[in-house]
RNA sequence: GGCCCUAUCGUCUAACGGUUAGGACAUCAGGUUUUCAUCCUGGAAAUCGGAGUUCGAUUCUCCGUAGGGUCACCA
């Protein structure tokens, strides 16, 4: 077999969004896969609007996801080169050079002289496809000898690069036919084709860079999405392993990636399962990967000895690193940091008891507490021991939700013991001496 | 509108022509040492419609219908 190459094209005109993504993911799967190559090409010939910025966007975002390429090269660097294949073009009669009706200035276009024939070529994914380009008629292919456009250079990049596998969105599939016909024009081998299916927003059209739902790749990472989890999470929207294995890392992907188990239809993303996916990855993390993940989302307000102590909790309740920041906006964390303001008192009753039965449960906790050692207060499963036995004898409802109530004054939050323990001894007794105070 | 492509739970998807149409996310119910979360168990939830072919169609064919893509001196 021979050399497998592989490419993606962007145009840096808007930030490097998730449908390009897919399509670099399953370009760089089947190159990596068959030891090929992956180039990485930056189409900028519309001078207008391409930036430079967002090719640097784009490489960003590849480089944090850890796709490496095995090359790069930008269009506006090339032009000597697409110039040298028009006159070839023009010299072989393929191609002509045409006083122009629409254009503001009345300047010369290049065009493509049509042979008007049918095209049929075998995609990958979607099987035997026939054009009839006569309706093409003779399409320009360059504005003038220094500025090609798109269906020239792709050619010409391709043929050049000889790229052996054009793995791109199904909006190119009616391109294709005219490509062809320029490629054979040129003499190129013609590449095998695999359009993919396009990422369709909740909506169902296709995602358009205004869609609020969409974000940016290098969004994704601001967000706290692991690389692993976003390559995991789009590589599954249009493709499947062919078994039931939902977590993927890259290296797994590349293994197990395979064209013809790639969709024909578009499809919807839906962000929860990204969460979802996400929160996967999070838990195969080491203890010092987590470390230097969730510091980035930390509230200063969170004291790395805090930090230290709810760690655990946060792989347990955080999808996804911003969630932090949300959760801490929301006072999820305040009552590690503060006691808590308890102003609605009645809220300290357990369903059928009375104020009086909190009172003496926590009474009661409060003796308890006062004879425990500090060390009891060291993790969750000790400061359990030191209340569990009085609380399964009276009802476990009955002292819990008091108790939790007092340390946290919040409806929801995570179990008393655990939250003694990361206040301590000093702080637990002092709410609890606190709360019976104003009893 | 022309041309091209597509069609299984709400979403992502599985099912060499023969399965009680499977899984995951989301959702609902119950449980796991009080609430929330986690975790476990269970439930509801789909083959777009109509003709064929066949002993038998989710699966093959045709026709509808619906959705999407594309029709630039953008890529």
């Amino acid at each position: 077999m021979s050399k497998i190459v592989t490419r993606i094209a962007p145009s840096p005109t808007g930030k490097f969004h998730i449908g390009g993504l897919r399509t670099a993911l399953y370009n760089y799967f089947f190159a990596r896969q068959n030891e090929g190559v992956f180039i990485v090409r930056s189409e900028d010939t519309d001078k207008e609007r391409s930036k430079k910025e967002f090719e640097e966007n784009m490489l960003e975002a590849l480089a944090w996801l850890g796709l490496e390429h095995d090359a790069f090269y930008r269009q506006s660097d090339r032009t000597d080169i697409y110039i040298e294949h028009i006159n070839k073009l023009i010299l072989s009669g393929h191609a002509y050079e045409a006083e122009e009706s629409s254009g503001d200035e009345g300047g010369k276009v290049i065009r493509f002289k049509n042979p008007n024939i049918d095209v049929t070529f075998h995609d990958l994914i979607l099987g035997d496809i026939t054009f009839n380009t006569e309706e093409l008629g003779d399409f320009v292919i360059a504005r003038n000898m220094n500025s090609p456009l798109y269906h020239l250079t792709v050619v010409i990049d391709d043929g050049l690069s000889e790229v052996s596998h054009v793995i791109r969105g199904q909006d190119h599939i009616s391109n294709t036919a005219r490509q062809i016909l320029i490629l054979e024009a040129l003499g190129f081998t013609r590449p095998l084709y695999a359009h993919i299916p396009l990422i369709l927003s909740e909506g169902g059209g296709k995602m358009s860079k205004r869609d609020p739902s969409v974000y940016p790749v290098t969004e994704y990472r601001e967000m706290g999405i692991l690389p692993d989890a976003l390559i995991n999470f789009m590589a599954m929207i249009g493709w499947n392993p062919g078994d039931e294995r939902e977590i993927f890392t890259k290296e797994e992907l590349v293994q197990a990636f395979s064209l013809d188990k790639v969709q024909k239809k578009g499809s919807v993303y839906n962000i929860q399962k990204l969460f979802w996916i996400n929160k996967e990855h999070l838990k195969k993390l080491s203890d010092g990967e987590l470390d230097i993940y969730f510091k980035k989302f930390l509230p200063q307000e969170i004291s790395e000895e805090l930090y230290l102590k709810i760690r655990t909790l946060l792989v347990e309740r955080v999808s996804y690193g911003k969630e932090i920041v949300d959760m801490y906006q929301a006072g999820e964390f305040s009552y590690y940091i503060e006691n808590p303001k308890i102003t609605d008192l009645s809220k300290i009753i357990w369903k059928q008891s009375t104020l009086e039965d909190a009172k003496k449960h926590l009474s009661h906790v409060l003796e308890l507490c006062n004879k425990a050692e500090d060390s009891d207060f060291e993790t969750e499963e000790s400061v359990k021991n030191l209340v569990w036995d009085y609380a399964e004898e009276v009802g476990k409802g009955d002292v819990l939700w008091p108790l939790r109530y007092t340390l946290t004054g919040q409806d929801k939050s995570p179990n008393p013991f655990f939250v003694a323990s990361v206040i301590g001894k000093e702080k637990t007794i002092q709410r609890i001496q606190s709360v019976l105070e104003s009893l």
